[in-house]
RNA sequence: GCGACUAUAGUUUAGUGGUAAAACUCGGGUUUGUGGAACCCGUAUCGAGAGUUCGAUUCUCUCUAGUCGCCCCA
């Protein structure tokens, strides 16, 4: 029991985030882009609970994720309950549990948060948001396409340049391919070959050779010839002339053309790109911060087709991404992209001169509200000095005060504190008044918490 | 799970083996129908517990929390 001498810590939980209204004000931000950016490439929102059945999480992520690194109880009635730690699984059983009333291609995004039990540190945290887009049913390489071209919409929605980013791809094909028919590796092996892959740009070139050859003893010059390529096609000219092979090959060219014709040329080819190793199957992409100070991966996505396994239906082709609201807000710092107005509280500070003329303040302020202007009632006595001041603060625009000069004249002082101008209007006039003022200054962004 | 570093007012930081200082912020005032300034006042059991000591915010230990790495990365 908590000790009641106590006083409770006002600090939030580890490793999760309080969003005071500032705070909150730029997620909304990154929200909105996001938002935005899916519903112009015709995707719709979805939502789930954050609590999944512990069991969807067992099948596809591997036993260590899901017992050390999940935020996973009993409940009352002795169900195993996780707080999903990704939605991929969780868009997968609502698409299997829909599929045979739902019309292909499905193009969905979501904005969820996620936990997952581990050491807080830089730029990973117990909680975060995620936009997740994905699009179900279409087979071909038009999916990678139209996915990347999403992602990369979304980069310039943010104000990132081109030359600050670069799109990598590869595809899990042929990796596989490589790591199983040519190195004759499987299982545990292969999950560390791939491992190792991945990790090849933050090591030492001498470590990483050293453990590439305990790995694969003989066949390591193989794979490091592969790997030390310096474009596609000289990679291409190291491997063997298989269907399965030209296939992949023939997918990785029409993506690069498809997206160069959208004007897209910040993207590359990249063989060392793995992506983790569970449920890809084909291409997969990461989208890289190229800051001379901190390059690094920002997200990444791409084709996981045997998605539904799990569920025992048929297959559904599936590309998508996830994108984490920390990272991408650290981007936004680096380069300042931050939006500079935030949006205001209110339109008005509207209060009484003393207690009389409250009712009517009241009302006022209700026909405002329903006229469509955003109205913060004070309802202190103080001085007229102390309100405005306090309206400043509050970086409320405009502040009116009704006192027995209003009442009798019928005209009421609109002033604007940033010109420090009164104007004097009636009643019926106000609504319209600050209504343009708003329109006008639109720009501020209507994102508000 | 492992390791390193840190902990003083709301915030950022100074400082000392004899119970603390500044800046900004916040609240109040100087000013009873018009703010942003200036000035004055107020706000800290020095993270928690124990030990050494005449005396600990300062030294030691334990715990807790934070930051940064490792592991892992959905």
């Amino acid at each position: 029991m908590t000790d009641p001498k106590k006083k409770l810590s006002t600090e939030a939980y580890k490793g999760v985030r309080d969003f005071y209204p500032a705070d909150c004000a730029i997620e909304q931000y990154i929200f909105g882009v996001w938002k935005e950016t899916c519903k112009k490439f015709g995707y719709e929102e979805y939502m789930a609970s954050i609590l999944e059945p512990a069991d969807l999480y067992r099948g596809k992520t591997s036993e260590e994720i899901v017992n050390e690194q999940t935020y996973t109880f009993t409940d009352r009635g002795d169900r195993e309950v996780t707080l999903r730690p990704e939605m991929t699984p969780t868009v997968a059983r609502l698409i299997a549990g829909k599929r045979k009333t739902l019309f292909f291609p499905v193009r969905w995004f979501s904005t969820p948060n996620l936990f997952r039990y581990e050491r807080p540190q830089r730029g990973r945290l117990r909680e975060h948001y995620q936009l997740n887009a994905d699009i179900f049913g279409l087979p071909g390489i038009e999916a990678e396409t139209e996915i990347i071209s999403l992602a990369y919409e979304i980069m310039r929605g943010f104000g990132i340049k081109d030359s600050n980013f670069e799109i990598r791809i590869n595809s899990r094909k042929v990796m596989n391919y490589i790591i199983g028919t040519l190195l004759g590796q499987s299982g545990e092996q292969a999950r560390k070959t791939a491992q190792l892959i991945d990790r090849r740009s933050k090591m030492e070139k001498e470590v990483f050779e050293k453990a590439l050859s305990e790995l694969l003893g003989e066949k390591d010059a193989l794979l490091l010839t592969l790997l030390n390529s310096k474009n596609f096609e000289e990679f291409v000219s190291h491997l063997p002339e298989e269907k399965e092979l030209s296939e992949s090959f023939a997918e990785i060219k029409a993506l690069l053309g498809a997206l160069n014709a959208l004007g897209i040329t910040n993207i590359v080819f990249d063989q060392t790109l793995m992506r983790g190793f569970d449920y890809y199957t084909g291409i997969v992409f990461e989208v890289f911060d190229k800051n001379p100070a901190n390059p690094r991966s920002l997200f990444g996505g791409g084709r996981y087709d045997d998605l539904l396994d799990m569920f025992a239906v048929e297959k559904v082709p599936t590309v998508g991404f996830g994108m984490g609201d920390v990272t991408i807000r650290d981007v936004l710092e680096t380069y300042d992209l931050l939006p500079k107005n935030l949006p205001t509280a209110a339109d008005l500070y509207l209060s009484a001169m003393d207690k009389e003329w409250t009712g009517y303040v009241n009302d006022l302020a209700q026909s405002l509200r329903r006229a469509g202007v955003r109205v913060v009632v004070d309802y202190s006595e103080g001085k007229v000095g102390t309100k405005v001041k306090n309206a400043d603060r509050a970086k409320i625009p405009f502040v009116a005060i009704i006192g027995e000069q209003e009442k009798t004249s019928g005209q009421i002082k609109v002033k604007n504190l940033s010109l420090g101008k009164e104007t004097a209007l009636a009643e019926d006039k106000i609504a319209e008044f600050l209504i343009k003022y708003q329109s006008a200054n639109e720009d501020q962004s209507t994102n508000t918490c």
